[in-house]
RNA sequence: GGGGGUGUAGCUCAGUCGGUUAGAGCGCCGGCCUGUCACGCCGGAGGUCGCGGGUUCGAGCCCCGUCACUCCCGCCA
């Protein structure tokens, strides 16, 4: 017999009754009843109970053994009585009874808990992160993430893409997050930086020739960590195509992500394609952000015009200073108590807002405190644009058009959470598209690249020639589900000229251009076809399949939010010599 | 870089108005138990209340500082 196992713990069945088997896995739990012993042994496959009593010549070795030792144990396959069936368990029908065992690794007291879903601080599980993965929903995740990734290769290979890969030591780029640097040795004082995307490479794959590439690939960025972003390093599917207009990616992209969604789903649905397209000013107003949870039925309205020369001066006046007001519906809310409406109110000044004024509208009439300003006319055209119903309710924020949209997001975001609207096991996606290419940074007033310098504007030339740069699209896109950024894309600028006048708007030089884009300059003035692509995460992909709060949950051996590998303990110090070879100085 | 939250046994937490010897569950150790599957029952060990300082007759509790973890803002083309 093979020394560690003739099966698996997952494996036993009623057909397998009276063989002789072997098992090797740990201990998940033992069941001590003094001269009869039960235990639940594990292994990635499944859970077989083994039994053993004072007959067997092993009984005095397994009594002794800690949880989460791992064993080998022989003996035989035994029926199990009606009444001690398991049904939760798939091997529930049998047991093995033990004549042999071996201990093939012994477990100190452990600091974490395998056996249950207890939560422990975060910092401990990652610090005893193996033992946190043999845990039932961190091994299931983990197993997802696998899933997920070979469903995604396989449908891209399904749709014509090839996989490539690029470089990890590269260049640094003066454009996005900090790089993260490697000193080169043979080139004192110069420095590679690891990767932030392959965007650059995957371009000149489209130079040379390839059509269609992806890659799962790694992506380094020197940023804080959040709870959908693992600081460091990430993952993402990243692919481009050529001679492809926004709507081919689109066309190409969806059925993958749809197919994948659905694929792992489970028993929650996934919206039909296609996604829903937002352009990023609609998405600003009706959602108050650019990557809105359309599981969401809230959509906020502009009613800047009800309120302009209104008796209500405060609104009234801050209108003719070029405020906006916006309204956010609160469906149901009219039953609310006073104090509901008080603590929304003191939530919003401690948020940096005036407030937040609102209607009520019950029994046919409207309530609250901003009525007795407004005369039927502007309470009627409220009720339009807003389209609520008896029982509703709607709020107010008047400010500057950028900070009225944002405020008005949060507000839509809580209002739902308050009153449990938001729709259950279901995945919305949707694209926000026409980014705007430039805004003003809001310190100095410059001019600068709102998102992706790469992007080609809409209209080309021409609009960069013509319109005033705030007003320029890019062919740019988000995709966006339950909230979650799941990916940015463009069709890229592949022609110089362009590239030199976008970049000029921005403040840069053709030198600067030169200095920093030389090589995918000197690319496109080789015959560069059109092309496009965008890079969805596959952490995040994975972290609303798993049904997970944070990426970290569904990342074997996560960094913390520090960046600080607790297991390995990475960063460390290096030995001085390592540090003379890159000609690097210590601090003394 | 900034703001919020948390820190009490190996782990999860409770700890009243500042008042005697800081508790519970899980885990650990010992004892009992031949049908459990979160087994049960009895007993036991285990504490620098994150750390430093202060107020007070007296601090786990109040004040100041600091550290760690975490969430958010900045940042993430």
């Amino acid at each position: 017999m093979h020394p560690y196992r003739s099966h698996t713990c997952g494996q036993l069945r009623a057909c397998d009754v009276s063989s002789p088997v072997r098992l090797s896995g740990w201990i998940h739990r033992k069941r001590d009843h003094g001269q009869l012993l039960f235990i639940d042994l594990r292994d990635h496959y499944g859970i077989t109970q083994v039994v053993v009593d004072t007959r067997s010549p092993a009984f005095s070795l397994l009594t002794h053994v800690k949880q989460e030792s791992v064993v080998t144990v022989t003996g035989k396959v035994h029926q199990r009585s009606a009444a001690t069936l398991n049904k939760g368990l798939e091997t529930g029908e049998i047991e093995l009874h033990v004549i042999d065992a071996k201990v093939l690794s012994e477990s100190d007291v452990l600091p974490i808990l395998v056996h249950n879903d207890q939560d422990f601080p975060e910092d401990l599980r990652l610090r005893y992160r193996f033992l946190d993965l043999r845990r039932e929903k961190m091994h299931r995740n983990i197993v997802l993430r696998s899933q997920v990734i070979a469903s995604l290769r396989q449908r891209m290979m399904a749709q014509g893409f090839l996989e490539y890969q690029t470089p990890i030591l590269g260049a640094a780029s003066p454009e996005g997050a900090r790089d993260f640097l490697v000193p080169s040795r043979l080139h004192p004082g110069r420095f590679y930086a690891l990767p932030q995307a392959p965007q650059q490479f995957k371009q000149l794959l489209m130079v040379a020739g390839f059509d269609r590439y992806f890659q799962i690939a790694p992506c380094f960025r020197d940023e804080d960590a959040r709870a959908d972003r693992s600081p460091g390093e990430f993952y993402q599917l990243d692919f481009e195509m050529s001679f492809a207009t926004q709507e081919d990616i689109f066309a190409t992209i969806e059925p993958v992500l749809h197919g994948v969604f659905t694929e792992f789903s489970g028993s929650r649905s996934v919206a039909p394609l296609p996604f829903l397209r937002i352009p990023f000013e609609e998405a600003m107003l009706k959602y108050g952000t650019d990557k809105p949870d359309l599981r969401n039925p809230l959509h906020i309205a502009d009613v800047t015009e009800a309120y302009r020369n209104s008796k209500l001066y405060i609104f009234a006046r801050a209108i003719e200073e070029g405020a906006t007001v916006r309204a956010i519906p609160a469906l149901g809310a009219a039953i609310q108590p006073r104090g509901w409406f008080d603590r929304l109110n003191a939530w919003a000044k401690d948020q940096g807002v005036g407030g937040l004024g609102y209607i009520v509208f019950e029994h046919g009439k409207a309530g609250g405190p901003l009525v007795k300003h407004l005369d039927s006319d502007r309470l009627n055209q409220i009720r339009a644009i807003t389209g609520i119903k008896d029982g509703d309710v709607v709020f107010f924020i008047c400010d500057k058009p950028d900070k009225a949209a944002f405020f008005a997001g949060r507000v839509r975001t809580r209002l739902c959470d308050e009153l449990g609207l938001l729709e259950k096991d279901v995945f919305r996606f949707c694209w926000i598209t026409d980014f705007p290419l430039y805004e003003r940074d809001p310190g100095s007033g410059i001019i600068r690249f709102s998102h992706n310098p790469f992007s080609m504007p809409r209209g080309g030339i021409e609009a960069l020639n013509s319109q005033d740069p705030l007003t320029i699209k890019a062919l740019q896109y988000d995709l966006v589900c339950n909230g979650v950024e799941l990916s940015s894309g463009a069709i890229r600028n592949h022609q110089p000229d362009i590239m030199y006048r976008a970049f000029e708007i921005a403040g840069y030089s053709r030198a600067d251009v030169e200095a920093h884009f030389g090589g995918i300059l000197r690319a496109f003035r080789f015959g560069a076809p059109p092309h496009g692509g965008a890079a969805p995460g596959v952490d995040r992909i994975v972290m609303l399949l798993a049904g997970a709060l944070t990426v970290r949950e569904v990342i074997p051996f996560p960094l913390n939010q520090q960046a600080q590998d607790l297991l390995m303990e990475a960063p460390v110090a290096v030995r001085p010599e390592q540090l003379r070879v890159l000609r690097i100085r210590t601090e003394t």
